[in-house]
RNA sequence: GCCCGGAUGGCGGAAUCGGUAGACGCGGAGGCCUCAAAAGCCUUUGCCGGCAACGGCGUGCGGGUUCGAGUCCCGCUCCGGGCACCA
């Protein structure tokens, strides 16, 4: 598209401009008032795609609108860098992953920097960095002594033909390995852990003061999942019939309904198993066990993708545990509907009222006793809804909230149970067995254990001679330059822990580092930390709204209650933007779609300004966008815009009126006033679509005021272009800064001004349209003074002729005033 | 299955508190300029009827509340997202 202005050559030199003056740093000691504008760090994955420019577009626009108003703004930037795919690029290439990821980071940092984003780029930092990498493994270790990180069981995807443990996004959607092609399975492994539950409370009840999107607030609390129940023992029943001293722990949400329990059930991993399985019950019960471990994860996510029914297997294992409320005996099945990692690992069943239990019990012919009254009208199996209790004792007649109560009374008073809260929340498994990671900085010393590398001999860094085979083994276990050391401890010799963090770790506290990166007395420095956090305006992509912001809202109360933070607040980011995701086709815009649309071939062709003006207008910026034919058209018009401003400030005369301002004149500063106005507030409120639109408004009154008979009043030419630079400097800024050079030569540049205000007196209107209507249709439109009675404005509406015409002789029945916008005349 | 969003012209979207539906842009149509084209400029553009003034219809569907509903309530349909045997 030919431009009126050669968009290049004047970008690259504000580009240029922005970095050699190091217009953007920050000192942690400015006096201005600071806020903390963050966009998400990106994973390196080449030259940036269109999600970036819209991320790195908004946080722009808010770094610079904030600078204009005053603020310190802290505008960091660094990278995720390490990750899978720079690890598979090594298997097929033969490059480091090193090298593979700095290319990339130099790539993604040539589109940001083309895109006119301004950071403090000696803020800088990225996860693979040895400095970054060393806080990190000392954060690990106080956690360690802390009791936060612990190692222990756990069921992990185990590829049988890569022989290595394989992390959940490796596993394709039809169970098998995304290598190997092998069907995965679970297997329990040593694995280490981050112990968040301890937070799960607090993590949850916070949720209420954030200023976030609700819909990502809704979803920590179901990840969370907080369920409220009890737990009891259930004593297995003694070969006499009476109760043994083995006991099954279950833990219910419906206590209300013990007396319905027809059967129990323990998991096929649950401790019990062998014990409680009579021999002649062990085949069957061997059988189901094997074949949980193998398959139940694949038939999951099959039976979820098809919305099948999922069919529950289930085997009796001989014995028969005790119901406390009725003292009846009920048989104990192992099923795998019932999971270890959630509760005890076993339940009370009761398939009146539960309908997974209902399901079951229909296939095993297990009896099913209601204990709620269900509706006359109910139709159906399980009845999980209100109604008054029967066939349940003590119990009769009361409500289900009641009798739960009750239920929990009679179990605290035998002493076998109590009220108890669940999370589905697990601790955080951070163990990779990946090379491209950050080592987790510990050895296994025959005689002391786990032992912690010392924090001067950190940072644990992987070796560079290692070989990148697609054997699926992580390259440091077959390292033995690595794997072979002492023990910090005994000086014996040792086994170095070969297994690296997982990705999130890194990202949980960058932001933390970011407040002061040359701190070298600790992962943060306190006052970096107090200066500038919590951050003021987080920005990103909605699918790290669990995650990455639930990692992170961990870490930051970790690291305050062990020390490594002081205590600022507990929150890391008070407002938190979720941008909408790109789409082209139907599906996200992402580099393993292969349906990139790189920023480089835009920057050249209409200039980075129109993109990013492309981005602000074409929608709210919470909203997802469809990248479609039509997109190149609209961006187009967005760079046309831009010609014609261009056109209005370098060629239009300015006028050489003088005296007085004639009645254009007010009504172009009235114009003009109102969208300073109106762009303040839609920014204030993100509403960059809208804002654009008032500069296209503004735009085309100025080009009309420009050509007025008798041409533009100077003064008025001249306070109109350069407050609709200063609009403009944040959301397109390379423009703004060159056509402000021209206006201002030798002074500060546009972006260094304080953000415009309107004079109050010119946005009043000295007139409104009052609507009229005669039983709520548009009759009229009078034009009235604003501060207009109800009275005079009834007067008006009913003297109208549009109005009598339309009554047709009918006498009012009443008429609605709402001066000075509206009249209602009902007949 | 459960939980969250969303649905407005040919298209992206606007309408901030229940009060002029369609701002702004894209696309289309017509015109000016030009030998011609591109670019630029001007006019027009929700649908139906009408030469026009104007009238009727219109915010996914069906009801309701209200003087008045894109906006609030009830019941659906479709699309998108999250979770998914969590007892």
């Amino acid at each position: 598209m030919a431009r009126a202005y050669d968009a290049v050559k004047i970008e690259q030199k504000w580009q240029h401009h922005w970095l050699e003056h190091g217009s953007y740093q920050v000192e942690n000691d400015d006096p201005r008032p600071s806020y903390y504008c963050l966009c998400m760090y990106p994973y390196p994955s080449g030259p940036a795609h269109q999600g970036h420019v819209r991320n790195y577009t908004l946080g722009d626009l808010v770094v610079r609108h904030k600078t204009m108003q005053g603020f310190a703004v802290l505008s960091p930037i660094g990278w995720d860098s390490f990750g899978l795919p720079a690890e598979n690029a090594a298997i097929k290439t033969g490059t480091h992953p090193r090298i593979f990821t700095d290319e990339r980071i130099a790539e993604l940092k040539t589109s940001l920097i083309g895109l006119g984003a301004v950071y403090d780029w000696r803020r800088e930092i990225c996860s693979h960095d040895p400095v970054f990498m060393r806080w990190n493994q000392v954060i690990f270790l106080r956690f360690l002594e802390a009791g936060l990180a612990y190692r222990a069981n756990a069921a992990v995807n185990w590829c049988p033909g890569c022989q290595t443990v394989l992390a959940n996004e490796q596993v394709l959607a039809d169970g098998r390995c995304e290598r190997s092609g092998d069907l995965v399975e679970k297997r329990d492994l040593e694995q280490w852990f981050f112990r968040i539950t301890s937070y799960a409370d607090e993590l949850l009840a916070a949720l209420d003061g954030l200023e976030w999107p609700d819909r990502v607030k809704v979803m920590q609390r179901n990840w969370i999942g907080r369920s409220e129940g009890a737990e009891f023992d259930l004593f297995v029943q003694a070969p006499d019939g009476g109760r043994s001293e083995v006991a099954l722990r279950v833990f219910t949400t419906r206590p209300d309904t013990s007396f319905g329990m027809t059967y129990a059930v323990i998991a096929p991993e649950h401790p019990f198993v062998d014990q409680l399985t009579t021999e002649n019950r062990r085949a069957e019960v061997d059988e189901l066990r094997s074949r949980a471990a193998l398959s139940t994860e694949i038939e999951r996510s099959k039976a979820a993708d098809t919305g099948e029914e999922l069919t529950r297997r289930g085997a009796f294992t001989g014995s028969y545990v005790i119901n406390p409320f009725n003292d009846q005996p009920v048989p104990v099945y192992i099923a795998d509907y019932v999971l270890m990692g959630y509760g005890t690992g076993a339940i009370m069943a009761v398939p009146a009222e539960d309908e997974r239990d209902f399901a079951f019990a229909g296939t095993y012919g297990l009896p099913v006793v209601r204990t709620v009254q269900p509706p006359d009208d109910f139709e159906g199996g399980a009845y999980t809804g209100e109604g008054p209790k029967i066939n349940s004792g003590f119990l009769d007649g009361l409500d289900v909230a009641t009798s739960k109560a009750r239920a929990i009374e009679f179990l605290e008073e035998e002493g076998i149970g109590t009220r108890k809260v669940n999370y589905r929340l697990r601790d955080w498994l951070v163990s990779r067995q990946r090379f491209w990671g950050c080592p987790i900085p510990v050895v296994y010393c025959p005689d002391d254990g786990i032992v912690g590398v010392p924090e001067d001999q950190l940072p644990v860094v992987a070796p560079d001679d290692v070989e990148f085979l697609p054997s699926g083994q992580s390259p440091l276990a077959l390292h033995d330059g690595f794997t072979h050391t002492t023990c910090p401890k005994c000086g014996g010799p040792a086994r170095r822990e070969t297994d690296t963090m997982d990705t999130f770790v890194d990202s949980s506290w960058y932001f933390l580092r970011f407040c002061n990166p040359w701190y070298s007395d600790g992962p943060v420095d306190p006052e970096g930390a107090s200066r500038w956090m919590p951050v003021d305006q987080y920005i990103g992509g909605v699918e790290h709204a669990i995650l990455h912001l639930l990692y992170a809202r961990f870490y930051q109360r970790a690291m305050i209650d062990i020390g490594l933070l002081p205590s600022i607040e507990r929150e890391p980011f008070r407002h938190y933007f979720a941008q909408g995701m790109i789409r082209m086709d139907g599906s996200k815009m992402s580099k393993s779609k292969g349906n990139l649309i790189a920023p480089a071939a835009y920057y050249e062709r209409v200039g980075a300004d129109a993109l990013r003006l492309f981005h602000l207008f074409v929608g709210p910026p919470a909203d997802d966008l469809d990248w479609t034919d039509q997109t190149d058209e609209i961006i187009d018009g967005c760079g046309r815009f831009l010609d014609r401003l261009w056109r209005l400030l370098t060629e239009e005369p300015v006028g050489t009126r003088t005296g007085p301002l004639n009645d254009d004149d007010v009504a172009f500063r009235r114009i003009l006033h109102k969208t300073i106005r109106d762009v303040s507030q839609d920014i204030d409120r993100w509403s960059f679509n809208t804002a654009v639109a008032h500069c296209h408004e503004l735009l085309n009154a100025f080009l009309r005021y420009a050509r007025i008979e008798g041409g533009p009043h100077p003064d008025v030419f001249t306070e109109g272009a350069d407050r609709f630079l200063l609009l403009l400097a944040p959301m397109t800024p390379h423009v703004a800064a060159e056509l402000w050079e021209r206006r201002h030569p030798g002074e500060s540049s546009v972006h260094e001004q304080s953000w415009p205000s309107f004079d109050a007196a010119l946005v009043t209107e000295d007139s409104v349209t009052m609507v009229v209507q005669v039983n709520g249709k548009v009759r009229d439109r009078i034009e009235v003074d604003p501060s207009i009675g109800a009275a005079e404005a009834e007067a008006l509406a009913l003297g109208s002729e549009r109005v009598i015409e339309a009554l047709a002789g009918a006498s009012p029945k009443r008429v609605v005033v709402r001066p000075p916008s509206l009249v209602n005349v009902v007949a």
